[in-house]
DNA sequence: TATGAAATAATATAGTT
DNA sequence: AACTATATTATTTCATA
């Protein structure tokens, strides 16, 4: 079940355009049309493909602002850590979540429309959350690398 | 050209699956293919929709460890930040990277096989790229929310 | 200007070797 | 794994609201 050579010319293909037709998939893997279509259901049976993602372009969305909030919690038993995970879950403006070292327990990415609404989500939203005792914020001033490709050397 | 709520429904419904079939879409939509396979196209013409990837499961791909790296240059010429943006497109294991708010001037997200590969990434590459002054390591525990969908709302 | 239904074209999958 | 045949699916055409 590794991959071989094959399999990760197929997913460097298909990080290039998921939609893109199995036959030119086919090329790019020097391979044919009916062991690609095979391999790419074998890697989505396997979890290494978990599904497929349209890329939106945030500003289009009317999404300007992209910040990374540092948060501690007060107390980390296990009420707050459960009501606090929860709480992001239900945030679509949180659009990822990590626990993380250091003095902060939580890095949260946030979208925002503007620097007024990420006001509004922190003060809001994230502080409210009992168990938050502090929240730091990172803002996006320019996005050098989006996030779109995973390494697969 | 600003999205209705028709668009918003059927970027939902990709964000669910890219690869949902457009008549399935145009289910959730309450319309039929014709428009919808329009619309769809209409969105990547303008940009909305970028393009489309596949979601991969980093561990099975053998990269079980993120980190977000902020980093701080010593000087802010022209010529480290160009030397620097640059090093960072170069580098696979360097996911994503923005500029930010702060006392740091990067943010910068990792992902690496282990502690030893995250160790060799920050020593080797890095820390020596010219003008890099300081680099601080956030090591991801656990995610809480996986980074996938964006608010449509 | 945008839709829906039907026809056509493109593409993916399954069977066979 | 490839070739061929079949089945899905997408797109175009055309009529219509």
């Amino acid at each position: 079940m590794p991959l071989d050579e094959f399999d990760r010319k197929i997913l460097a293909a298909l990080q290039e355009d998921a939609r893109m037709p199995v036959a030119q998939v086919a090329e790019h893997a020097a391979l044919s049309a009916t062991p690609v279509s095979r391999r790419i259901r074998k890697l989505e049976e396997d979890g290494v493909i978990r599904g497929y993602q349209p890329v939106l372009d945030p500003r289009k969305l009317g999404l300007e602002l992209n910040a990374y909030v540092l948060i501690n919690l007060d107390a980390h038993s296990d009420v707050n850590i459960q009501r606090f995970e929860s709480a992001i879950q239900d945030n679509a403006y949180v659009i990822a979540c990590h626990a993380v070292t250091g003095d902060m327990d939580y890095l949260v990415h946030v979208i925002a429309r503007d620097v007024e609404h990420l006001s509004q989500i922190t003060l809001k939203s994230l502080l409210r959350i009992p168990g938050v005792r502090d929240v730091k914020s990172i803002i996006v001033l320019e996005t050098i690398k989006p996030p779109l490709k995973l390494p697969l050397g």
